[in-house]
RNA sequence: GCCCAGAUAGCUCAGUUGGUAGAGCAAGGGACUGAAAAUCCCUGUGUCGCUGGUUCGAUUCCGGCUCUGGGCA
């Protein structure tokens, strides 16, 4: 059976994927799936730089605005609402292009991770994060040192986060997660795919980071924020904790001026564009664009991406129907 | 005009009882497989303001100059 055809756009934050995405399914007939942590919830639409209806264009959209911010959104999820919009898109005869910077996320798809190892319990996370808090970092490490050696080798003590994970996967599971991310990286894609990094000169993304930043707040961020607050979304929630909402939470909190607030949400957007990269970076089968090489002209890129899609068969079959 | 305090990494500063220097932040690189806009790891040579002097040797001591704070007139 020939491979299903599947277009990735990503790139670091503000690089402008949003723009292209649309003028992309127009040439390619294709609908999108947003690949974004925060993009999904409601009421969130400053600060995740949510596309506007008007934007769309015409061009439908998944898993834009369609969770509560009090939800709980993670990979196994997003994995489940991408596919099920793949589906759909599909059963429509167009392609499905997937649009976002969360490098984990597209990965999840394209390799088609293999998640069903385990229920989320949520108790014998708690049960090591305690444990963790207790005894400290190191104890927490030795702990997995005892029963999967390769993971505490290559996870930092300090990266309690991932320990905690690590051993929650092992009691749940009976396996050793360091096995399980070894099977999941040998896997090839069920995809006919190409994955697009749009990206630009570093120093531009960054001004361009903080020119938005700075939009953003002219359109009401904190207003935003505030009424998010208002409605009792805490900073405990996955989704508060989204740049830009954790950090005017502090400032509407006191704990922070609004300039020591505005400082360190820029800084850590460029924190985070540059690990967007690193990620991008290791991935072997994408395909970088960067702007200046095209003049930052979008015709331009688009014409180099059809070309990629052309030399990859993606293409084909929309055209056989 | 006079007095005092500064002038050291992109920024804020520490330090060298004279043997050419180091932290935090920024910046750069990396990891990442059910929180990922999260979590974590690694990376510090710069005319030590300019200019004379003392000295084997000055960023460190002395003089002058320039600039920046603050004070007195």
């Amino acid at each position: 059976m020939m491979k299903k055809p599947l277009i990735v756009l990503t790139g670091p934050t503000a690089v402008g994927k949003t723009k292209l995405s649309i003028a992309l399914a127009k040439a390619v007939g294709g609908e999108i799936i947003s690949a974004d942590s925060m993009q999904v919830y409601k009421y969130m639409d400053i600060g995740s730089a949510k596309i506007r209806p008007e934007e769309m264009d015409g061009v439908p959209h998944y898993l834009v605005d369609v969770l509560d911010p009090a939800d709980e959104f993670h990979i196994v999820k997003f994995q489940e609402m991408a596919k099920e919009a793949m589906e759909k898109i599909y059963a429509n005869g167009h392609i499905p292009i997937l649009v976002g910077g969360t490098g984990f996320y597209i990965q999840a798809i394209v390799k088609d991770i293999d998640f069903t190892e385990n229920e989320e319990n949520t108790e014998v996370r708690a049960k090591w994060e305690q444990y963790a808090k207790d005894f400290g970092a190191e104890a927490l490490h030795a702990e997995l040192a005892k029963i999967d050696p390769k993971s505490a080798e290559t996870i930092p003590t300090g990266n309690v986060k991932r320990v905690v994970r690590a051993l929650e996967f092992y009691e749940l599971s009976g396996k050793r997660i360091s096995e399980h991310n070894e099977e999941q990286k040998a896997k090839g894609s069920p995809y006919n795919f190409a994955c697009f990094v749009l990206n630009d000169h570093r120093n531009l993304l960054y001004d361009r980071i903080e020119k938005r930043i700075d939009e953003m707040l002219e359109e009401g961020l904190v207003e935003e924020v505030q009424g998010l607050k208002d409605r009792g979304f805490t900073r405990n929630m996955v989704s508060m904790q989204g740049l830009g909402y954790k950090e005017i939470l502090d400032y509407l909190d006191g704990t922070l001026t609004l300039e020591e607030a505005v400082y360190i949400l820029k800084r850590d957007t460029r924190h985070f564009a540059k690990r967007q990269l690193t990620w991008f970076r290791r991935e072997p089968e994408v395909s970088w664009i960067n702007k200046y090489e095209y003049d930052y002209n979008d015709e331009k890129i688009l014409a180099a991406m059809m070309t990629v899609l052309e030399d990859k068969g993606i293409l084909g079959e929309k055209n056989g129907n």
